[in-house]
DNA sequence: TTCAACCGATTGCTAAACGCAACCGGTTTT
DNA sequence: AAAACCGGTTGCGTTTAGCAATCGGTTGAA
């Protein structure tokens, strides 16, 4: 843990904790791919995280608030990671962050897919999927009239994942 | 220049350009301080960048059209960095960013102004922040009828410093 | 009961990036 | 003629990134 920091700006703090090549990564695929466990992030790992990075980084954003860890009570052995209010609300950057990558880098087509909605969805949707990840990390209760922003994300992935496959 | 990338995910390509401590710190001065200048960037610095730092993220921002380099004509040694069309659409992350670290991070009050202010004007006042900073970057003619939200910005920041100063 | 698969990491190592301080040759100002 | 300023560069020690192999304990199936 850091007690200094280089300044009190709000871009240079916010840089301090996610200004590295794989915390949003990791946080991404939490948030995203709704992966819990240490090895389901890692094997899924779209960019191939090592795996003494990924314990690393999983370590900091415990300790920076961005996660939580609990056992498993299931399996001894097993840890689940949480998404935290703090990380849960990065959902308007990381939309910000997509929407940008699209635009100017080459990005591929079933990975953008979903920046693209997350765009076009703006902040009623982002407000919505913060909501629906507060049911599935902070033991917030489910709304049984909103339909899952999660699995909309998914099958749109998943149809231009399909629609490329069967056109080859 | 790197031609390969670990994925095709617009999180991850903006990770490659913008994922390290100081690229949108040097990109922050320059949009927010209009900092044109090496000299000007280094000495000014909050987070007091070393110059070789500098020197290298200047090349590789140029290199990845983030920023362009010219000559200025009043000084043979002298080089003006511009921001491009690129990094000016960095705006919204920015003031997501900076919302972001002022919830939940230990900013400073002098410099957690800029990005309350950004975040409370919203899309709209990002939208003339942006054209203004094509105007002054860019080369593009200037609505005469808008009033600037450069200044408006400097001016909050240094009324909370004259305040803060009076107050001590 | 045995055994393979799985669990969250850890270790040992090399390469790359960071960060500090001193310095460079040229230009402009005084 | 001297001092200040210009955009960097160099040398060097420290920190972080990244790869591959491995760890000891747990679990589920045969």
């Amino acid at each position: 843990m850091e007690d200094v920091h280089r300044s009190g700006c709000p871009i240079n703090l916010t840089l301090e904790v996610l200004g590295d090549r794989w915390s949003l990564i990791v946080i991404r695929d939490i948030m995203f791919g709704n992966r819990r466990h240490f090895r389901e992030i890692l094997q899924n790992s779209e960019e191939k995280i090592a795996s003494n990075i990924l314990a690393d980084r999983l370590k900091r954003l415990v300790e920076r608030g961005l996660l939580t860890r609990e056992d498993d009570p299931s399996h001894k052995q097993k840890a689940i990671y949480s998404l935290t209010e703090m990380s849960i609300r990065l959902i308007p950057i990381f939309a910000e962050m997509g929407a940008w990558g699209n635009r100017f880098l080459p990005v591929s087509e079933e990975l953008s897919i979903r920046a693209q909605l997350l765009e076009e969805g703006g902040r009623p949707l982002w407000e919505d999927f913060m909501q629906e990840l507060r049911v599935l990390h902070l033991h917030v209760p489910r709304d049984p009239d909103k339909p899952s922003v999660f699995d909309r994300l998914r099958a749109a992935y998943l149809e231009v994942v399909a629609r490329k496959a069967a056109a080859e």
